[in-house]
Order: C-alpha cells, then structure tokens, then sequence
DNA sequence: CGTCTATTTGAATGTACTCAAAAGCGGTGG
DNA sequence: CCACCGCTTTTGAGTACATTCAAATAGACG
C-alpha cells in the first residue's frame, strides 16, 4: 500500500493510534510526476510540502551567472519543499525537478494547519525532522567551508552511497560546488588507486 | 527585568498566558560568561540551549588542519547551541566562546521535556525558529556554492550590520571561509570607492 | 610602556575555473 | 536493429581567485 512507507516513517519518532493515521493519511496527496517535470520553479508559490515515495528529486537554485546549485537530492522517504516560500507564501527562488518518474506525499499548508491542530504530535514530528536537517546543513556547511573539492566528494559518496548511480556527474559536481570539468579530474584521480 | 527580552521574544510566534510564561521562566536559568571564556568545548556534552541576552557568542569548529571554522555569531536574541550533541547527548565538536561579556539564558534538556509536556505551544516556538533558522542556513550554503569571497563579504555586511564592529576580522573570515591575509586585501579593494 | 595579537602588504604557489575540442553514451526514429 | 543526434564526460592548455609564507605595521590590553 502507498502510504505504509510514510507511516513506518512517521512512526519513528511519534506513535499514532489508527484513528491518527487516518486522519494523515486523508490530509495527503498523491501525485506523480514524469522524469525531467518540475514540482516547483521559481516564481511560483510553494503551496505543498512532498515525501518521496518512489522516485528521485533535485532541489536546485540557478544563480545570476546561470549557474545551477543544488541544495539536496531526495530519493525515498525525503522530504523536499522551498521551506521559504511554504511559509511565506511568496515566490520560490528554487525549481525541484525529477530526475526519474517519481511518486510523491504531499501536504499543502492548510491542510498541515488542521494536523498541527488535530494531532498536535505532528508538531513534534515536523521539529524533530527539522532539528535533523538542521544538523545535516550545518555539516554541510562546515565541510564546504574546511574541505577541499575531493575531500567533500569522497564525503558525498560515503554519505549518499547509491546516489552516484541514480543522477548525472555534473548534477554532483552542482551539489559539491564544483565543476563538472574538474569533478571528472578528480574521479581520474581517485580511479588511480 | 532580564526576562523581558526573551518573552518579547517568544511572542512574536506564540501567545503565552501570565500562568505559562512563569513555568517558562522558571525553568530557565540564567548564565554571566566573561568574554573568552566558553559555554562548550568539543567532547563535552550539550546540557542546554542558550539565549543570549545580551553580548555576543561565537559558534566554531577546529578541523583536521588546525583551522577555525565560524558556524555563527549569536548577538542579543540569538540562540546558541550544538544541536546533535543536544539532542542526542553524545560528545560536542563545535565551541561556543564568549567575545564579550555575556548574560545568556539556559535551558536544560529535562526542563525542555518539561515545558514541552507542561505547555505544547513550545512545540510550535522551537519549530518556527528551527524553520528559519534551516531557511538562513540553506541560504548561506547556496551563498558558500555561488558567490566569490569578496560577494559572500558584502553580503555578511549588509545581513548583519554592526556584528563586524563587535568581532575582529579574523572571524568574518572564518566564517566566509577565507584567510585573514584576503580579507585585508578586499576590504582594501572595497575601501577604494 | 611593552608585549602580544591582529592586520596589512607582497611574492610565490596551488586549487579550481574557463574555454575548446574530442570521445563516450543513451535514446529515438527510420 | 542500427545509425544518428544530442547531451554528458573526458582531456588539455591557459587563467584567475584565493592560499601560504614571511615580514612589517598597527592596535589592544595589562
């Protein structure tokens, strides 16, 4: 069933009784999206936070020089979403494409207004997910700021083992801040031993 | 009253009754640090979060090499902490240092239990902060991916106006991931218009 | 006032980028 | 099923941004 990797997902950190998850589970929408379609582009509104049931997702921005930068791939059992435009309800500046077909949960923000109000757990559930971003992001930072470009892509491997095989150099070498150029001088490197 | 800043400040997200702000109170603690003295070291344990009430923290890491890597700078209203060992009560690996004398306002992790249990709203407040602080964070990594050194400098001076008069210059640079000896040599680019 | 640290300056170096072109690979249509 | 087209990856030469190291100068604090 769809929803039962969610759920297994959920019930990590919060329990939820039958008459809960049912309540979630009616506040969701399925949705299905074809390999090189957008969720989002910029301009538009955030209106829905999506799990990632099935599938493959870039989350990328496009800087004034035309280049693209990736904040996160989300495959299985991520969430992905302009955090900013969610909350304000104003214009994204990220697109979020998919790199395979893909199946995705969504919540749009009022429907995630009544499940904070009904099952105010989900609060709980939301922090937690945010706290363990948030300390995914500061590493993040701090290896880009102390690692040079082979260092963070010896991490990157390590860290997304799989990931590799499911999207494109360039698109890493978008993630690590790099060059596909130079990512590819790099893998030679690393190949030699 | 050295409370007023903190409840001014959790009011702007959430409305606290007479009854909940003193459960909030007291369950804080309030801390003086003198200036080079530190909240954390790495390896120690994170007991609490800190609000600075007045003063200005750093937030760093020491990598491999030996070199200073600024995660923030907490002035008046910021909070303070490492959030993994926090949350998971393991070994720190950031420092928290005082580069003023400092009065911050500590919460420990049973007395957050606590005021989650007692008032749930609080649920709601450590959320909306941790979603903006992800916010800020994903843009200072898209910043760190796209911007030259002397962009993200211009950039920190405008997001944080003042702060630049309050810490030495060797930490702007170790928090734009810079060395000292360039940042003289941009601001010196900079001054020339 | 003197010492210690922060900042500036400059020369040599390195890491990663740009541009250009070739090679590889995958999907699509005939 | 193969051939072609477009996109990705590789390779290399020249360049730029930022570092390292060293030394001089300026500032802060006891």
């Amino acid at each position: 069933m769809s929803f039962d990797l969610i759920l297994k997902n959920v019930s990590r950190h919060i329990a939820l009784t039958p008459a809960e998850e049912d309540i979630f589970i009616s506040l969701l929408r399925t949705k299905e999206i074809s390999r090189r379609d957008f969720l989002l582009r910029p301009g538009e509104i955030s209106r829905c936070e999506s799990f990632v049931s099935k599938g493959c997702l870039r989350m990328y921005h496009v800087d004034d020089k035309g280049v693209e930068h990736i904040v996160l791939f989300a495959v299985e059992e991520w969430w992905a979403g302009d955090m900013y435009s969610f909350l304000t309800q104003r214009p994204a500046s990220l697109y979020i494409e998919a790199l395979e077909d893909t199946q995705v949960l969504q919540i749009d923000k009022a429907s995630l207004d009544r499940l904070y109000a009904e099952v105010p757990k989900f609060e709980r559930f939301f922090r937690i997910l945010l706290q363990n971003a948030f300390v995914a992001q500061q590493n993040r930072i701090l290896q880009n700021l102390s690692f040079t470009a082979e260092e963070r892509y010896r991490e990157f491997m390590d860290k997304y083992p799989g990931v590799d095989q499911r999207v494109p150099q360039k698109m890493i070498a978008a993630y690590l801040g790099i060059t596909p150029e130079f990512l590819s001088v790099l893998r030679k490197k690393r190949a030699g031993r």
